[in-house]
DNA sequence: CTCTATTGACCACAATTGTAATCGAATCTA
DNA sequence: TAGATTCGATTACAATTGTGGTCAATAGAG
């Protein structure tokens, strides 16, 4: 499957919260700013199911557009290869970048601790 | 400052190890495996500097090549960006992700345990 | 001094990305 | 039923990206 672009997230994202849209709604569903015209987004939706990330289904003369690709393969793969291009696959630059200046929440911090210790644990 | 490209990103890598080299010492110093013929480098090098991430500093009839972007500053707006469009700007996602299936380091681990007991520290 | 290797400048060109118009068929509305 | 609207399909087209050739100048080798 051919890389994901970044225009092209936009509409996953749209799809992976609302799972068999239609183009016009997908459109609609945009965040607000977003000032793409419906004729660009139809063909963003083209390209994605030529990609084999989302599946178009008939219903009647129009598509309904379902992802094949889960959020969480994505991201998880995403993630993956960001780290690995920046940071040798390592974590904890990452965690560093973005706690600095105050960038990040407590529940954010909690979730982390958690997982560090689980991680120590399964040691 | 136009962004950075995935090609061009390699040799900014390069020259954040290895600052002031030449067309052809980038080429060499490239990671055993990329192929891309030394006229390919010395456009990637031109773009770059286009882009304002690389100085040229003539030395007689070559240039030799500086980051004017450090490799902090980029690999922290980097992974802001990254982190905002794929979770809202949170970390513990990304951690989880790269902790899936064994993949993070001791060392790694040890050093995300001592960001996040400052940053409760810092509370 | 002549030949050759190296260098940056310039050009080429295909693939990808971002954005959208146009068109013909189907459907809705008056 | 006639016109308007809505769909997907097809086509367009500029910007960006990835890769590399050509060329003219120049520096170094004999």
């Amino acid at each position: 499957m051919r890389a994901i672009a970044k225009s092209e997230l936009d509409l996953m994202s749209v799809l992976w919260t609302h799972p068999g849209l239609a183009a016009s709604a997908v459109h609609a569903a945009l965040p607000t700013g977003d000032d793409r015209s419906l004729q660009t987004i139809k063909t963003l939706l083209s390209r994605l199911v030529d990609k084999g990330a989302l599946r178009a289904e008939r219903d009647g003369r129009r598509f309904l557009y379902h992802p094949t690709l889960t959020r969480d393969d994505y991201a998880a793969s995403a993630t993956r290869r960001f780290s690995e291009r920046l940071f040798g696959g390592r974590a904890a630059p990452i965690v560093a970048h973005l706690a600095e200046g105050d960038g990040l929440s407590d529940s954010d911090i909690a979730e982390l601790e958690a997982i560090i210790r689980e991680l120590k644990r399964r040691d």
